[in-house]
DNA sequence: GCGCAGGTATTGA
DNA sequence: TCAATACCTGCG
């Protein structure tokens, strides 16, 4: 299966983008399980240029007869990588001002990366804030080799990101974790549990959002909301605040006229557009999703890559 | 060993 | 509505 789109696969999955952490490498592709009409499939991809995107896919092993549906993989596919996403147009729209232009050189082939699963960007997002990108990547995965749900593929053995009903049940930390099974195991010996996957005082918000999505929030209605009617249902969650929301909106929902703002994006806005004058996160929101329109998701992602790797985000700290 | 980075929740104007 | 502060962990 080939795509013929503009994308650049490396940097499109390892660009940071919150909804997911990168898929798996092996053997020069990209790999991962993605549901597709309620089966687990492996996916792997890669490409030899950036105007091409190579896909293969195995059934799990329990299922190799069954028969599927090549339409829906290409669909998810193209949805996960937002392949529909006309970016030479945007390219030209960037081009017009002259404080995005040079975003592009640095950027080209850079696509939003839309989660696989919408529990494990919420996740995720959790995770992220107030955390560097290699402690919450290294969150996740553990959370997935502890709970993940397994399938053997012919290529071996894949975890998919747990569910909420799982999640919503683990020990918080090492002390329940003992309390409730102490007889057979020393206290410094319990690894079961949330908080030994890193991700600190988050614990009650991951396992309350869990239980949330498990009791009342209905994870598939979100994408029906406009953007504000979702971002107010998001902001509900636990450890979720503007930033977090918008991140779960833009790049695990696909709602591209959001505007994600944290210290960063601050910096670089007021760089850029305000003389560095020192503009709150809140304004620099309002400002990105005002003067962006419907291209203020990707302008946040392109302006982020750009400032980092042209060196403009050190010379801005301050 | 210790300071620092980084969003959200909470508290108190 | 806004400012100040605590929260946890890994990195330099």
């Amino acid at each position: 299966m080939q795509f013929k789109s503009q994308i650049d696969l490396k940097l499109t999955q390892e660009s940071g983008q919150t909804s997911q952490t990168p898929w798996q490498v092996k053997d020069n592709s990209y790999c991962e399980v993605v549901e597709i009409a309620n089966m687990p499939i492996l996916i792997k991809t890669h490409q030899n240029d950036i105007n091409n995107l190579n896909l293969e896919y195995e059934l799990p092993i329990a299922n190799q007869n069954t028969s599927i549906d090549e339409v829906a993989i290409e669909k998810e596919i193209a949805r996960i990588f937002n392949l529909n996403f006309d970016l030479d147009k945007f390219y030209s729209y960037l081009s017009e001002d002259s404080k995005l232009e040079p975003a592009t050189d640095f950027c080209k082939g850079l696509r939003l990366f839309l989660a696989k699963d919408p529990f494990e960007c919420i996740v995720s997002s959790i995770t992220s804030a107030n955390n560097s990108i290699a402690r919450w990547t290294k969150s996740i995965a553990k959370i997935k080799e502890k709970w993940g749900v397994a399938t053997e593929f012919p290529s071996g053995t894949f975890y998919s990101f747990p569910l909420p009903t799982t999640l919503m049940d683990v020990y918080e930390d090492n002390f329940e974790e003992y309390e409730a099974i102490g007889r057979i195991m020393e206290l410094e010996c319990c690894t079961k549990n949330l908080k030994s996957c890193g991700v600190g005082y988050r614990v009650p918000y991951i396992k309350r959002a869990s239980e949330l999505f498990t009791l009342e929030i209905d994870l598939l209605e979100i994408p029906k909301m406009t953007y504000s009617e979702a971002y107010k249902e998001v902001l509900k969650l636990p450890g979720v605040g503007p930033k977090v929301a918008d991140c779960i909106l833009l790049y695990g929902y696909g709602f591209e006229e959001a505007f994600p703002s944290d210290i960063w994006i601050k910096r670089i806005a007021s760089h850029l557009y305000f003389n560095d004058r020192d503009i709150s996160v809140a304004k620099v929101r309002e400002f990105g999703m005002e003067r962006f329109g419907n291209y203020a998701g990707y302008v946040q992602l392109y302006l982020f890559h750009y400032a980092r790797k042209s060196g403009l985000m050190n010379k801005i700290k301050e």
